[in-house]
This record gives C-alpha cells, sequence and structure tokens, in this order.
DNA sequence: CCTTATATTAACATTATTGTTAATTAACGA
DNA sequence: TCGTTAATTAACAATAATGTTAATATAAGG
C-alpha cells in the first residue's frame, strides 16, 4: 500500500477519531465507535471500510461484532517516512521537543 | 489547522510527491515541479494551493516565479502526532529500527 | 423457527476533487 | 510599450467521496 493512500485514509476528521481511540484505547467493535461522529452506523461502515482497504486497521470477527483494531506495522510506514525526513523538520531540536513535551502532557 | 487537513493534502500520490521533493531537495519554483506528475500546470499550481491552505508549504515571490518551501512546523504537527502513540507504533522496537534503516538506506 | 442484535451492502442524492483549455495577472527586458 | 515568461484563476466536465434510508447478511437465543 502506497504511502499516500495511508494519508487519504487519514485525511478525514472521522476516520482520524476513529484511529485516534483505536491507538489509545485499544480494539472496538463497529458498536463501540457508534458516538466517534455524528453520522448513521453506514456511513461509519464505510469510513470502516476506507481504513481497512488503507491497511490501517485489521478487523476480526466474533459472532455478530467486528472487532476493529489498529494495524502498527501502517503506523511504523508512516514513523518511517517521517524519520526518512528527519533532517528537515528536526533542524530546530528545541521546538520539537517542546512539542513531544505538549504532547505527552 | 487541524491534522486531519495536513493527512488530506498529503493523500494525494503528485501532492506528496511535491512535498517530498521539497523535504528533500530544498525550496523550488512551481515550474521546478513541472515534471513531478503528468498534469498541467494549473492542475499542479492547484495541488500547490492545497499543499498551501493546509500548511503544509509556503510560498515567497520573486519576480514573476513563485518558490515553494516545506513548513517544518506543519511536519512537526504530524511527527508529534505519531509520536504521541509511540506506545503503540513502537511496541516492537526490533522491527521499526529495521524500517528505519530500510529508510535511510 | 422467529425475533433480536450487529453490521454491512445497495441505491441514490449531494458535494468535493481533479483534470482540461482558455483567460488573466504580474514582472522582466529588448 | 510590446512581447515573453511564470504562474494563477475561471469555467466547465468527469469522477470520487460522503451522507442518507432501505434492504440484506449472519449469528445468538428463546
Amino acid at each position: 500500500m502506497e504511502l499516500h493512500k495511508s494519508f487519504s485514509a487519514l485525511g478525514d476528521a472521522t476516520r482520524l477519531a476513529i484511529v485516534e481511540r483505536l491507538l489509545s484505547e485499544g480494539a472496538k467493535t463497529a458498536g463501540d465507535l457508534g458516538d466517534i461522529a455524528p453520522v448513521s452506523a453506514p456511513a461509519l461502515s464505510r469510513h470502516l471500510k476506507v481504513l481497512r482497504e488503507a491497511g490501517l486497521v485489521t478487523v476480526e470477527r466474533q459472532a455478530q461484532r467486528r472487532i476493529y483494531t489498529a494495524n502498527p506495522d501502517a503506523f511504523r510506514k508512516i514513523v518511517g517516512w517521517t524519520i526518512s525526513h528527519k533532517e528537515f523538520w528536526a533542524s530546530s531540536l528545541d521546538r520539537l521537543e517542546t512539542l513531544i513535551e505538549e504532547e505527552d502532557g
């Protein structure tokens, strides 16, 4: 999967929120994600499909439920890309460290 | 600018290629980027506008030329986001380091 | 079986994105 | 000033993305 497709999948507020929740809270069923945005279940289902097709999430069936999980490999690819350009964005380390602290806090 | 808009801007092969070139080769004029994809100048110009509006690039006029530069702050935000989820994607450091080497090589 | 729960796919309308060619803006330079 | 260069904006067509409601799977459980 080419990187721009990962970015494209993350380029929607609802999908980014889904991914954020999976990253921070772990696996969720489709139903669990129902409150992530004011959209219908079919709309959410299609967002999940986009994330699935981009390889950002994987799904596992459990009875009627579908359990969604963020895919670490996909995120490592994104991280790898950013790292490959580190000499650019990290040129001012002070500001980067400030940013990291903000994100951690 | 919210992060999903940055991702959305990077979610197109032509725009990602533009950004890659600016990151690795430094500032370029719009014309310099003409060979980045088989599209017309107006199409390219609009891609540049999308990147500009997402804050990923900045532009400076020099006579008739527009000189485009990748915006480090925008990339630090992306890096900051990935770092904020490091405990997830870096759970297997071996694999990450392998990836980093691949990207560097 | 039949009903309920969970989730998806189908069909459709609306809006956004992307590309083209033509026209416009802006600056340089003989 | 006039022609050339560089780039953008305008106008339009084609395609993709997103949302809705209705219909369809699939499994659980009485």
